[in-house]
RNA sequence: GGCGACGUGGCCGAGUGGUUAGGCAAGGGUCUGCAAAACCCUCUACCCGGGUUCGAGUCCCGGCGUCGCCUCCA
């Protein structure tokens, strides 16, 4: 298995520290607003590593962090007159959810920064004591100048940043490339005690902190957004390894921008489209299929064509499963799964494992339609579909009961369970249409899509499905 | 200006020097009471110019173009 490192910009071999177990620290989302479609690339495609390697045998622990302190979210909680603490922990919760719609499964551990703050006041003492930090007053600045190892990351060589005309000296900076570990407090802001007096920690220093914690000195996946990479990553890297004298992380990931009419999406500029709304336009399963499509380091443009794309493609995956059947206990087909793993061991290339799926399916539907034995392709789709994360959610009827129970009682079926009166109302259908009687056979078929459950007629017998 | 990524058929997109990736859309056909689904056929591309090679979308050089980072950002 090839991954593209960020650090050296190129594929290589990926090697665990510990044969058999992978360390993942993925950069959370700050939570100063909600979640942007942006958002949900950056989650979807790492938990899709997560689970390839998993699938692949390894044992995962995946760790993502919540940042629930920082400038924005203060300025937002003070905006609308809120603790800053309320408002980060109500928008934790709707990325949760969200994350949670897309099929992203929960991260083993999930430290939230302010849980941290002693963690982070002690790795700050430590690089004060070897003399990569200093306090000033009341602050406290990392001294970007004490670790040679600065700009690896990123490419960038101190002198350019120093020629940048957008940096300037901070109130109490030494050099001003160094950057906040701690900040003095302020009226009115949140704060906790530290030797320096009490204020709160710099954003790039909870990371540091959390991965230690929680991963060890050096793990082996660090990944974020590409957005991520300067300065917070480069930071991060020279805070642990100034502190450590070991490596950070092995591999560095790094997921592509999602455009919007060209341009990168940011919650900063406004110029963003909300995942919720997307997540309630579009079914989240195609939203997740819609970031799949395309390689998760290239930058991909939301446009309303693309969902619409990925929802008629996801509905023809659907069709097949449903029409499929159950394939028992056949063994995966073989071939369609070393295509696949062959895709994913290139960088994680699920556009491409995508289209040994989408084959599968292919060569499934035709099988069926000869009426021969299509359950080795099935099995695999479900191994594959169920890896992705695009498996549907084939929820019950019992929502319905009401409405069906109506439904039932105007054609003569009387039962309690929706899925017996459904089952009834099928076999109403089934008689009218042994007579010809299209339109009593018709008249069901549109009641009961009136109440989102759409039945076709395949040579076995009606298929049903919610709409 | 510095650093980096990328340019594939109507659209989206995979592609490790040498047999049609795939999806969506469109047109035609098969099947079907209708509908839906499915299958078959058609649309065979690789920004431009050089070079390496028996052979390049795939490697090298040079252009052009798009995007990202250089400030908070997934």
């Amino acid at each position: 298995m090839d991954v593209f490192n960020t650090l050296g910009r190129r594929r290589q071999p990926f090697q665990p520290l510990q044969p058999g177990r992978v360390g993942i620290y993925v950069c959370g989302p700050t939570v100063q607003a909600r979640p942007h479609v942006g958002h949900g690339r950056a989650a979807v495609a790492f938990d899709v590593v997560r689970r390839y390697l998993t699938w692949s045998g390894y044992e995962v622990v995946y760790v993502q962090n919540v940042t629930d302190i920082e400038d924005k979210i203060i300025a937002a909680a003070a905006a609308e007159g809120a603790d800053p603490q309320v408002l980060a922990k109500r928008n934790a919760e709707v990325f949760a959810a969200a994350y949670l719609r897309l099929g992203v499964r929960a991260p083993d551990i999930e430290p939230a920064a302010t849980d941290h703050i002693a963690e982070m006041v002690q790795l700050i003492a430590t690089l004060i004591a070897a003399g990569h930090a200093y306090p000033a007053g009341g602050d406290v600045y990392y001294a970007v100048r004490s670790y040679d190892g600065y700009g690896k990351l990123s490419g960038r060589r101190l002198d350019d940043l120093i020629a940048g005309p957008r940096i300037e000296p901070g109130e109490h900076k030494r050099d001003p490339l160094d950057f906040a570990l701690w900040k003095a407090a302020k009226a009115g802001e949140p704060s906790w005690d530290s030797p320096w007096g009490p204020g709160r920690p710099g954003w790039h220093i909870e990371c540091s902190a959390m991965a230690r914690l929680y991963l060890g000195h050096t793990f082996d996946i660090h990944a974020g957004g590409a957005d991520l990479i300067f300065p917070h990553h480069e930071n991060e890297i020279a805070q642990s390894e100034a502190a450590t004298g070991t490596p950070l992380a092995r591999y560095w990931l790094h997921n592509g921008m999602v455009n919007l009419g060209g341009e990168k999406m940011a919650k900063s500029t406004g110029h963003v489209v909300d995942l919720i709304e997307a997540l309630d336009t579009y079914p989240p399963q195609a939203v997740r299929l819609f970031y799949l499509r395309t390689h998760y380091r290239k930058p991909l443009d939301f446009t309303t064509a693309a969902l619409e794309d990925s929802t008629a493609s996801l509905d023809r995956l659907w069709a097949f499963r449903r029409r499929a059947g159950d394939p028992g206990s056949s063994p995966a087909h073989p071939a369609t799964i070393a295509a696949f793993r062959s895709a994913m061991d290139d960088d994680f290339d699920a556009a491409g494992g995508l289209g040994v799926l989408f084959e599968a399916v292919r060569i499934g539907n035709r099988l069926l339609d000869a009426d021969e034995d299509a359950s080795a392709l099935v099995a695999a789709y479900d191994e594959l579909a169920d890896l992705l994360g695009l498996s549907e959610v084939r929820g019950g009827i019992d929502d319905l009961a009401e409405e069906l129970g109506a439904l039932g009682a105007r054609f003569g079926v009387s039962a309690d369970a929706p899925e017996t009166v459904l089952a009834g109302l099928l076999a109403i259908r089934a008689g009218a249409r042994d007579r010809q009687d299209w339109a009593t056979a018709d008249a069901v078929r549109a009641a009961l899509a009136d109440l989102g459950l759409v039945v076709e007629d395949g040579t076995d017998g009606p298929r049903w499905h919610r709409s």
